[in-house]
DNA sequence: ATAATTCATCGTAATATTGCAATAAATAAA
DNA sequence: TTTATTTATTGCAATATTACGATGAATTAT
């Protein structure tokens, strides 16, 4: 039906998928690892920086803000943003443990 | 126009896009997490543990071993699916050098 | 050889994502 | 007030994803 089951899996897999979701386009990844790099920005600065339309970039944003790994200050006419450090954390946590859990498992094929 | 702008971003950034892309579903997320407790298990086992149907399961299980993920020998009749070691470890690695960097980032906003 | 089992693939429907132009909203500058 | 400036939102088109029934391909059992 080209819906996900989310009522079907549990609220760890969806948070993990969910997460997983807002780093699946490398736009994304971009303006993360452009965020990491300056600290703190205006969505214009975003604009210049990629190669992608001004209202792309503000839907990119709106996912990232929506996942919580970022935060966008109302600043006069602009927008500031930044990472979120916690929620970042928390990301780097939840990831963390799952490929722990992963690496403690026996990795021997049939 | 509805297609990500691959060719725009760098390498490194549609790769990690990828494997986050590869995670983006909470039922690859149940397949990865139950191939850790179980550490092989043929594909009808899957079928059973997932609210999903037999072709949908095989359909992740095609996006998981695309991205590398996991592996898949054919067995007779069956088919045994496990973790990709190497490319965990690489998944790992990448994924928490990307955390890294933003830790060490500051994370004071405006 | 025939039937059963196991899995992948095809076709299709429903929905989601990506991208952009156009426009709206909100603040600052003239 | 009028005009820029900056960002969000709306509307649309193109494509991708998710899901499943039906069918095909390969192997094993009878």
């Amino acid at each position: 039906m080209g819906v996900t089951k989310t009522a079907a899996f549990t609220a760890d897999q969806n948070e993990l998928a969910a997460m997983a979701k807002a780093l699946a386009h490398p736009a994304r990844i971009a303006i993360i690892e452009y965020l990491i790099r300056v600290n703190a920005c205006i969505c214009g600065d975003l604009v210049e920086e990629l190669p992608l339309a001004q209202a792309t970039v503000s839907q990119h944003l709106r996912e990232l803000k929506e996942a919580g790994l970022i935060r966008g200050n109302i600043e006069g006419v602009s927008v500031c943003y930044c990472l979120d450090a916690a929620r970042w954390s928390e990301l780097r946590d939840r990831m963390g443990a799952f490929f722990e859990q992963a690496r403690q498992a026996g990795t021997t094929c049939c």
